[in-house]
DNA sequence: AGAATAGTGTCTCTCAGACATTATTTG
DNA sequence: CAAATAATGTCTGAGAGACACTATTCT
């Protein structure tokens, strides 16, 4: 190995103030980047990603997975580096950053170094894919939740508003979530709360939920 | 970078004789293995995972896509090995195989080196996949190509027979082939020769073909 | 009472899936 | 003319998408 350095960065998304944020270390400059970790040596490379940000976020993680490995050589002029990237997803509940990690909105980015932009633009992606077929929008959320506050989720994700009966059809429908006998009070009409059943996680991995 | 090494693997598909076949090189004793190259300094990833084959299959790459990395920390027994790992269709016209790589039919492989087994069933999960929704399927065939070979090759890669008339209109409606001036004479009646459109891949990939 | 949010049902249209017969060539 | 393969259309059922009003609570 002449030369190669490894290591693992991680996009972590979460909800805040009805918005898309992604958490962002200080670089060079006034520039921002991801949060990284070197491999350690018997370190599986999931390990090496929670570890970029442990300590830094007071939230159990909810969601990791890897996005993909960048590794062109000259996307780093330091040297040759690739970096096996993951992706984060934390409820909206937890997640204050602490230490030199900072929320920013999504559709207000700082400058980012190397390929990051790059990075996190394939990163939103993803999520709003995944958010078609799968159950990841859940993870954004606290583990109770109202109808409306999910659909609120699904919107600030995909960018667009849906209809409400059709989404509650058809989220009631894919059976993948369960009515708590809780309520939350607020303004109007209190809303039922909801809660992801665990078991529905399999099933609907295997089929889309929005077509 | 203490002693963690890394390499790419490529996982190659075609068919052969009516069934899908992989691309594997010998390893210690009597296993097999997934090719593989070491990654030089100034090398992009893809350029090492066309390197893993190169001179052996005689035929242009018709795919070539990042599976996954993977780092596990005892996944070989030599050392930390973090391998990304590369996804590669060659036509079926094409790709004899020479040197000391040999073509083995999916449905009796061989037993496979370290965790080379897992990898090569996450690539066919992923071609059948990507199949649905996307226009890999003609990746496998030559350049023009009749309706029934095509609808064979779906056949044998999801594994399951097809109805020729929804098949044959659901690829013809989405208008990612044409028809070209030829046929082709066998035992029965001639079919009509089709051609991929070039021009129609961009959109393909954003729909899905078989929901 | 008014403001705010929760909750609910129907219709239409598109599309997937099941299904059988005719057409053209070769030997 | 027999064997082989190509080519073609219809019906049905499920589900996506558009759409507006009633219910409950708080101030």
């Amino acid at each position: 190995m002449t030369g190669i350095l490894l290591n693992v960065h991680v996009v972590i998304f979460s909800l805040r103030e009805d918005a898309l944020h992604v958490l962002l270390a200080p670089a060079q400059g006034k520039n921002w980047q991801l949060p990284a970790a070197e491999l350690k040596p018997d370190e599986p490379l999931e390990e090496a990603a929670a570890r970029a940000f442990a300590g830094q976020v007071d939230s159990r993680l909810a969601h990791l997975e890897q996005l993909y490995t960048y590794g062109e050589p000259r996307r780093d002029p330091r040297g040759r580096l690739v970096s096996v990237v993951y992706f984060a997803l934390v409820p909206s509940n937890a997640g204050q950053a602490s230490g030199k990690l900072c929320w920013f909105r999504m559709d207000s980015l700082p400058p980012l170094a190397f390929d990051h932009t790059g990075i996190v633009t394939y990163a939103l992606h993803r999520l709003r894919y995944k958010l078609e077929y799968s159950a990841v929008g859940f993870q954004l959320l606290p583990a109770e939740f109202t109808l409306s506050e999910l659909q609120h989720t699904y919107e600030i994700i995909l960018g667009e508003r849906l209809d409400k009966r059709n989404f509650r059809r058809r989220i009631l429908e894919a059976g993948i979530i369960e009515k708590t006998a809780g309520h939350r009070t607020g303004e109007g009409r209190p809303a039922s709360l909801y809660r992801y059943r665990l078991d529905a996680v399999a099933e609907v991995k295997a089929r889309r939920l929005f077509p």
